[in-house]
DNA sequence: ACTCCTGATATTGTTAACAATAGTGTGGTA
DNA sequence: TACCACACTATTGTTAACAATATCAGGAGT
């Protein structure tokens, strides 16, 4: 905790709350105190500022001025809203990689679908969203449409808002096993680099994901 | 230049490096000192880090470890990426504006482009973007699309991005008249509220933007 | 009991000095 | 001449102290 290399510092720091906001260690609301934190970490104010103001870039903080930063805290049309930006932007996503894929490509998104089938059969309900950057359906997609803008915002804004967004809401059951047949259909548009009928598969593929959602936070409350 | 309220700074600060980088009056590529802005806005350099962090954030300044901050120059590849997001993010605004616009949006539109036909009619090849806020028909389309995130993403970091792309490639003539004609269509379809059409209509519309772009990019050299 | 004011406290905004790193130029050597 | 080592300068990262603001508790007045 104590050996930082200088600038170093606040990206570890960075990293290491938004890994404690998007495993809901933080919870919505929370305040983050830069005092505390600092001496948390052993560092002196001026970087858990950097830290936090990053933070709030990429959505996972809100600061207002003279009161500080807190987790963000989404509301239900704040999930909508989300929801609706990411139809967006994976089904552009799902457009360019059906245009770019070449042979590798391909061979890449069959092997882990060979491999999330093994997933499924022992996890059928899990969320099947917490698994490394370069094994995620999706983040392996934005990678093959070769748009790093869009990877950029997926994996550094949409992707951690996403995980707070469910681990707020407390989501507990995925839908592992029907996620993964559309995971397949979209693939499947892919190696016929059929661009339109990618994209759409995509586009419905995210207004399920928010149905299923959605209809979880109905029937909490 | 001098009489600041504390955090009003930094959003000055923010505001008015913004402006200078989007008008060009910092060339891509520029160094953005810290102690020279300092000294320049008679702050510390606190004040200006944030700010530099904050253009950073927004994509409009790159920064990097014990190096600083500099203008962010884009590739034409780059512009081609931006392009590509800008196109599935206005194609979706164009598919809620449909979705969401009532009789009271539709006049909204229709008083714009009554305002607008009389500036093309003066200035038929203007670049016809640089106007107010509330006055730019993707922006007052984005607001009638009632998503918060995607309002945001589009005003405050696609549009001075945008700006910045276009100071920076040296745009000489826009193609006024023909993209009034083409808003003019997108607007026909959200009186009909046809979100697919509207949908279908903005993508063309920000493909024939980059069309334009890009040629003129290759006659340039 | 309730509201409003006031002062104490805690927290953020700002500053200037210090530490460490990147960039630069000079001199020496082959 | 070409090249490398080394010191020097300029610039960023970090820190601790100071200034200003928000928050909260307590009390006076109704």
């Amino acid at each position: 905790m104590t050996a930082f290399k200088r600038r170093l510092s606040v990206n570890f720091i960075f990293e290491q709350l938004q890994e404690h906001i998007i495993s809901g260690q933080y919870r919505p609301g929370q305040r983050l105190g830069e005092v505390d934190l600092a001496t948390q970490y052993g560092v002196s104010r001026g970087p858990i500022r950097d830290a936090l103001r990053r933070l709030a870039g990429v959505g996972l903080v809100t600061s207002a001025a003279n009161i500080g930063a807190q987790v963000r805290s989404f509301s239900l049309a704040e999930g909508k809203a989300f929801y609706q930006l990411r139809e967006a932007l994976e089904g552009q996503v799902a457009r360019l990689a059906a245009s770019n894929a070449g042979e590798q490509e391909k061979q890449k998104i069959e092997r882990l679908l060979k491999e999330h089938v093994q997933v499924i059969n022992v996890h059928p309900d899990r969320a099947y969203l917490q698994e490394k950057k370069d094994r995620d359906f999706h983040l392996v997609l934005a990678e093959i449409a070769a748009n790093p803008l869009i990877q950029n915002l997926l994996a550094n804004e949409l992707y951690p808002q996403l995980m707070l967004l469910r681990s707020s809401h407390c989501v507990v059951k995925g839908r592992g096993a029907q996620a993964f047949l559309e995971h397949q259909r979209i693939a499947e548009a892919i190696y016929a680099n059929d661009e339109e009928l990618a994209c759409l598969l995509m586009q419905r593929h995210v207004q399920a994901s928010w149905q299923t959602f959605f209809n979880g936070q109905q029937g909490d409350r």
